[in-house]
Formats: structure tokens, C-alpha cells, sequence
RNA sequence: GGAGGGAUGGCAGAGCGGCCGAAUGCGCUGGUCUUGAAAACCGGUGGGCGAGAGCCCCGUGGGUUCAAAUCCCACUCCCUCCGCCA
């Protein structure tokens, strides 16, 4: 969540901040008065207060002195001014819970750098690289719904057979690759990142602290039962891995990542663009995370784009980086790039890879914060993740990028040491 | 699932209902000493809200009381034992 203090502040200049992510004034306007109304009622609460606490150390010395009459005097005044702090208590306790819940509502002040726009076609393409529309050969241009199944490596009708359409699966050298894929990216992050294996199932508020809730809970898994809910990614573990914590600055980027699988409902969604790997409800993906001081996260979010776009890049993708506008940047997100990967037989950019600033929006609700090392003020660390790689459409990709003439599809070279010697995929 | 024990500051660990936001140790930090460092010694050192007075925070939520870390109830988590089970 924001920082309220920046609605009290200077109400101008959050309004026209949050107005780029098409923020309703009235809804600032309301926060603002609750917030008001609220710093009232719990500033006269506290004088009362204060009576109550001067008035019951008067009676505990009037009784050792034995002054009765006195104490039971005093205790009756106490005793007053304490049913009028319970009153007052109630109403503060309302006002706060109002002002909770809007503030969780409230999305993140966006980039003063990010591109105005309404949405994401309006989302400027920063980057492209090894894109040329002419390059690819007729054996290229078959899309890998159609090439799994013939290869047999991908069969999404017995995925729903067992369990319900939008899943997938993956089998023989397919599922092979796939794996092999998760122990690329995890091998060549290894050298800054400690490697995590999360819970998958997590609490509400774990949910909750990444900002998925309460906006989301339409697109997440949850289990009535126990009231739990499947990650719809990696984030949501490793931003609570660090909740209610105090870290020191000298520990800090900390730098992690998990290999996971993720469930999304994808509500609404059935239907378009969900053929083969392009979309499941169930997929398998490796993500960087870091948390930061706010000096180090913008040199931080170089680093995980550039970590993510050398991922694609090793396996001789095309692909462009998109800067996220303010009409399609995320509730938490302060700035945020994209990576899409080019499919030539679908003819589509994919998106692979989402790498993103929260500045301290996160940090502020899982309450992850630091001390600095000169004892300065205590303050939320910033948090940063990207996708260092999601299988599905980047093995699409690949499935249809490496199609060779005879139908087969050639392993990339930099997946070879986690394939167990497989160099192509050949029609059986 | 059943029985018992526990949860206190960055960490460990004390705490007769009022003198407890909390002993002590470690850690961190400043100083003395030293060519420098270590050791030793002396001092400082929880978090949140508030302009301030002040208020709040001893797992969480209720309750008793003039007054709760301390008493009562519920819940959560951790540990030990028993049962069940991949």
C-alpha cells in the first residue's frame, strides 16, 4: 500500500500522480477525510487515556497510603473516563478498519519516467532483437499446437482428460525440456541468486501482502478446506519469505529465486489465445526477486531485465522489451518492462518474462523493513522481481523457432547439458 | 486427531496485578587504552503514531480490573510424546 503520509502531505500532488493510473479523486478525497476524522478521534482518545493512566497510579498510592475515601474516590473518576476511552476506542477502531480498507485499494504511485497511455497498446516497444518478419522458412510458420501433438511431445487432450481443460502436458523429450529449461535459468542465476523451494499453498495473508488480494481472488485457486491458496507465482512466497522482518542494509540487495509451479484461474479468459502452452491453468516457472534499498533498485531493475532477456536470448529467441504504460502497469507496480518472445508458426508475441519495481508498496504490507547501517531512520525496503523464465511460451517458441525442414525440432544448445544427451526431437 | 510444554527487544533470556517498555547476556555502536588491532574498561542502543504533551506495542483476538507482560477465555504458531498416514 502507499504511504498515507503522502495523501496528508501533499494531496495535490498524490492526486495528479495517481490520476496517470486513472485513480478516482473522490476516492483520495474520502481517504483523505477518514484519515482526518480518524487523527482526531485517536488524539482526544489518547488525552483520555493519559487521565486514566494518571488517575489509576493515583489510586494504587492513595491505597498504600491508606487513604481509602481517596482511592475509591479517584477510582470511580478512572473508572468514568474509562467508559468514555471505550467509546472512543470503538469509533477509532471503525475509522481505521475504512481507511484499511481503502488503502488497500489504492494502487502505487507510478514512475514519474513511465509512458503515459490507456492501455497496452500503448505500450512503446523499447528493445527488439533478432526480429526479421522475412527470415522464416515455410517449416517455421506451423504453430506448436500442431507440432507438439505430431512429435508427441505435447498431448493437452489427455491433460484434459484428467484434469479439465486449460491444462497441459508435456511428454518425453517435451517434459524433458521443459525441465531442462527451470535448471537452465536456476543454474545461471546461481551465482548472485540463493535458490528457494517455497511452500506453494499459502495463508490470505501471504496472498494479501503481494497485493494479489483483495483485487484478485477471482484469479487464484483457493482451498475452502483449509484456507489456503495456490501461488499464482513465485512472488507471493518469496515477498512474505522476508514479512515482519528487519534486515540490515549490509545484507541487502538480497537477491532470491524459486523454481515453482503456478496456478492461475485465468477467469474469463477461456477461449482466446489458449490453444497449446499458450495459456494453463498449471506452469512451470523460475523467478528472481530482490529486495532492496530504494538507492539500489533502479540499477536492480536493469539487472533482472537483463537477467531475463539473456534467458531467451540464450536459446537464439527473437524477442522485444516493452515498457509497461500507466493505463497497463500493474496495482503494486511502480515501473515494469516485458518480455515477449516471437512464435513464428502462431504468428505471436508472447509474453515471457514480466519484470517489476514496487517501490516500497509491498514492503509497506508484508512490513519488510531495514536498518541502515549510519542509524538512520528505519524504513521498507523496496522489492523487484522478474520472470527469469516461464516455460510454456517460451518452449512454444522454441518448439516453432527450431522446427527443421524434416519436421523434427532441434534442442537449443544451451539446454543440452540438462537434456541427457537429446540434441533433436524427431516424429515417431 | 489426543496429551503436555512454550511464544517477551536484532538474538538469547528474566520478569510478586501498580515502582515494567521491561533485568541480564550477546550483538551493534561511541570512547579510553594501543603504532594498529584484539582483549579489558566506561557509555549508548526496541518499534509504531503524534508538531508536542502524550498514547500504543511483551504471539493474535476477546474478557476481568481504577490499573494487565503478569489473572481468565478463545485462536494461531513452535517444541515433546502418543495415534494415524503418503
Amino acid at each position: 500500500m502507499i504511504d498515507i503520509r503522502r495523501v496528508r502531505d501533499d494531496f495535490e500532488a498524490a492526486a495528479a500522480s495517481l490520476a496517470r493510473k486513472k485513480v478516482d479523486r473522490a476516492d483520495l478525497e474520502r481517504l483523505r477525510d477518514l484519515d482526518a476524522k480518524w487523527r482526531e478521534v485517536t488524539s482526544t482518545r489518547d488525552e483520555l487515556r493519559a487521565e486514566v493512566n494518571t488517575l489509576s497510579k493515583e489510586v494504587g498510592a492513595a491505597f498504600k497510603a491508606g487513604d481509602k475515601a481517596k482511592g475509591e474516590r479517584l477510582r470511580e473518576q478512572s473508572r468514568l473516563r474509562g467508559d468514555e476511552v471505550q467509546a472512543l476506542e470503538a469509533e477509532a477502531d471503525g475509522l481505521q478498519e475504512q481507511v484499511r480498507d481503502l488503502l488497500l485499494r489504492i494502487p502505487n504511485f507510478p514512475a514519474a519516467d513511465v509512458t503515459d497511455g490507456a492501455g497496452d497498446e500503448d505500450n512503446p516497444i523499447v528493445r527488439t532483437v533478432g526480429y526479421d518478419p522475412d527470415q522464416y522458412e515455410e517449416h517455421q510458420r506451423v504453430p506448436h499446437w500442431e507440432v507438439g501433438p505430431a512429435l508427441g511431445i505435447l498431448d493437452n487432450e489427455r491433460a484434459a482428460k484428467i484434469s479439465g481443460s486449460m491444462f497441459a502436458m508435456l511428454r518425453g523429450p517435451g517434459a524433458t525440456m521443459a525441465r531442462a529449461m527451470c535448471q537452465f535459468a536456476l543454474d545461471r542465476n546461481a551465482d548472485v541468486y540463493e535458490e528457494i523451494r517455497p511452500p506453494t499453498l499459502v495463508t490470505t495473508d501471504t496472498l494479501t501482502a503481494t497485493g494479489q488480494l483483495p483485487k484478485f481472488a477471482d484469479d487464484a485457486y483457493f482451498i475452502e478446506r483449509d484456507d489456503l491458496w495456490l501461488i499464482p507465482t513465485a512472488e507471493v512466497p518469496l515477498t512474505s519469505l522476508g514479512r515482519d522482518e528487519l534486515v540490515d542494509e549490509a545484507d541487502l540487495p538480497m537477491r532470491l529465486m524459486a523454481y515453482t509451479p503456478c496456478y492461475r484461474r485465468e477467469a474469463g479468459s477461456a477461449g482466446r489465445d489458449t490453444r497449446g502452452l499458450l495459456r494453463s491453468h498449471e506452469f512451470d516457472k523460475v523467478e528472481t526477486l530482490a529486495y532492496t534499498t530504494p538507492e539500489q533498485a533502479p540499477a536492480m531493475l536493469d539487472e533482472i531485465l537483463e537477467r531475463a532477456i539473456g534467458s531467451v536470448a540464450a536459446f537464439g529467441l527473437a524477442y522485444r522489451v516493452l515498457e509497461i504504460c500507466t493505463g497497463d502497469l500493474g496495482q503494486s507496480h511502480h515501473k515494469q518492462f516485458d518480455i515477449e518472445v516471437y512464435a513464428p508458426g502462431a504468428d505471436l508475441w508472447l509474453e515471457a518474462s514480466s519484470v517489476s519495481w514496487f517501490t516500497d508498496y509491498q514492503a509497506r504490507r508484508a512490513n519488510i523493513r531495514f536498518r541502515r547501517a549510519d542509524g538512520g531512520p528505519i524504513e521498507f525496503v523496496h522489492t523487484l522481481n522478474g520472470s527469469a523464465l516461464a516455460v510454456p511460451r517460451v518452449l512454444a517458441a522454441i518448439i516453432e523457432t527450431n522446427r527443421q525442414p524434416d519436421g523434427s525440432v532441434v534442442v537449443p544448445e544451451a539446454l543440452r547439458p540438462y537434456t541427457r544427451g537429446i540434441e533433436r526431437i524427431t516424429p515417431r
